[in-house]
DNA sequence: CTATCGTACAACCGAATGGTTGTAGATCAG
DNA sequence: CTGATCTACAACCATTCGGTTGTACGATAG
């Protein structure tokens, strides 16, 4: 695994870049990377001074990346990004489950498919 | 499924709070449920009011659910909270590789278990 | 009853966010 | 060359964030 070692400061931009729903779509819409800044901006009721920065804290968490093409900047969803949330998720969540195994007792209140 | 419908306020909540590793760690501490506010403050170098500051945001996220225990308040991690981290995170996935399904070709490039 | 502990809440502060406008440099079209 | 387009970047502004201190109140201990 390449992806392992993230850092508190690697995950603190990760999910910042994922908690606002402009950076979320803009993931989603530049999947399939031939998108340029301004032509995501033209989706967006907002400024391409905005989009550039929402750009810019998704590519500061790698979740996507800028490449030039002529005088525009095509943005591409980096594929591994999201796995690499996943696998944050996945090792908070050991931990807790950790924990409560540590403590025992309390197990029987997960019962893995649980609902509030 | 109970957890479904996360509409997009309920989202940035909960990554946002997950954004920050004193909360995070927190989720963790708390997962066995017996730590109160303050027993959780004296785990971190911050005031009292700041740790539950962390817990408000948490507990507004829904990772987290406070119960009163006498004159303490019980911070315990909510189960499925996390799992509807991961389902969001599922739904981005999913919407961008439909993206890229619809655009075709590019698909070789995400051979499942990349990394950049 | 009194003192202490745990919590809540308001007020404040500096730094970061999320947006704007304005200016300037590259690149492309005619 | 000229003009339009795309990008970059600085400056500004209001709001939110993450922390603090101070005050107040309910619950527990002596």
């Amino acid at each position: 695994m390449v992806v392992d070692q993230l850092d508190d400061a690697e995950v603190d931009r990760l999910f910042h870049a994922l908690a606002d729903a402009t950076r979320r779509d803009i993931v989603v819409q530049a999947a399939a990377g031939n998108l340029s800044v301004s032509a995501l901006a033209r989706r967006y009721p907002m400024s391409v001074t905005a989009i550039q920065k929402h750009v810019a804290v998704l590519e500061s968490a790698g979740l996507v990346r800028k490449e030039r093409r002529g005088r525009e900047r095509i943005v591409t969803t980096e594929p591994a990004s999201l796995a690499a949330a996943h696998q944050m998720l996945d090792r908070l969540e050991a931990m807790w489950r950790g924990r409560l195994d540590r403590f025992g007792g309390v197990l029987s209140e997960i019962p893995k498919g649980d609902q509030t």
